[in-house]
DNA sequence: GTAACTGCAAACGCTTTGCACCAAG
DNA sequence: CTTGGTGCAAAGCGTTTGCAGTTAC
């Protein structure tokens, strides 16, 4: 059930070894909220581990990556933040004001599929899907 | 109607001027039934217009994006590419071996929107979807 | 002990900027 | 004629690669 072990195991049965600048990448992966660029990682990770570079934290998500681990989130301008991946069905909800992200379920996206497969003669084999919204603490209070 | 004098005629009210390499790019952009690269664009406006600048390219598409007449696809890895612009509800569909993209309207994704609204406390205010698949000509003939 | 990982510095490729000249209106 | 556009060259910036030393297992 915990995430972080699950990911080590993965990670290890891979070949990949688990050396500390590693672990405080995954970490600082698992407990945000929201999608980082590899950057903004970066500048969190070295608070906890200050000699890490830049490289291994691009290395690192590489290796998450391929594993299915991570996921892109697709931005308007450039699409370089990156988030624990979405499980199934699952897609982004994404607050425009704080970044917060949370995931919701796509399951009656068959539907549309099935309707434009017929009017278009495509075979659709894969669907991306994300919302933007305000998140209920950004949301403008009323009165 | 036509989309070409559409374009030409919102670039001009807001204050771009029409000229030849301009019109080798808004050509080559909307005779395209797929999304293009920058640099793949340039190749393409280069065979018809030889002395045009990749810079060109780069700008007069930063002023059809600020106009909203063209779009960024996004791919997998990375989002460079740009397409002439959805309209309304539409999104892209598009072929994942050869690349060609068509329209469709996705209208009762207000439902799903709705769903998720309700569960998650969020407040939608947008939504990005693009389907993959394989257009009819890409299919594998059965057999 | 071996093979994977690390950080640094340099290389890389796409994109943007500065500039002098050119051309649309 | 005015002002926006052009192409070139150079700068900028995020990402990748080469390498010698280090560390997980």
């Amino acid at each position: 059930m915990d995430l972080k072990e699950k990911w080590i195991t993965l990670l290890q049965e891979s070949g990949c070894r688990i050396t500390s600048p590693r672990a405080a990448i995954i970490d600082t992966v698992i407990d945000s909220q929201r999608g980082l660029e590899p950057l903004e990682l970066f500048d969190l990770v070295r608070k906890a581990h200050p000699g890490i570079g830049l490289v291994t934290v691009y290395r690192t998500l590489d290796r998450l990556e391929s594993l299915g681990l991570i996921q892109r989130v697709h931005q308007e301008n450039g699409c370089h933040m990156v988030m624990k991946a979405a499980i199934g069905h699952e897609h982004y909800l994404l607050c425009t004001r704080c970044g917060k992200a949370v995931l919701f379920d796509g399951d009656d996206l068959s539907r549309l599929v099935s309707r434009v497969e017929s009017n278009s003669g495509y075979k659709v084999n894969d669907h991306w899907l994300q919302l933007f919204g305000l998140c209920p603490a950004c949301q403008p209070s009323k009165g």
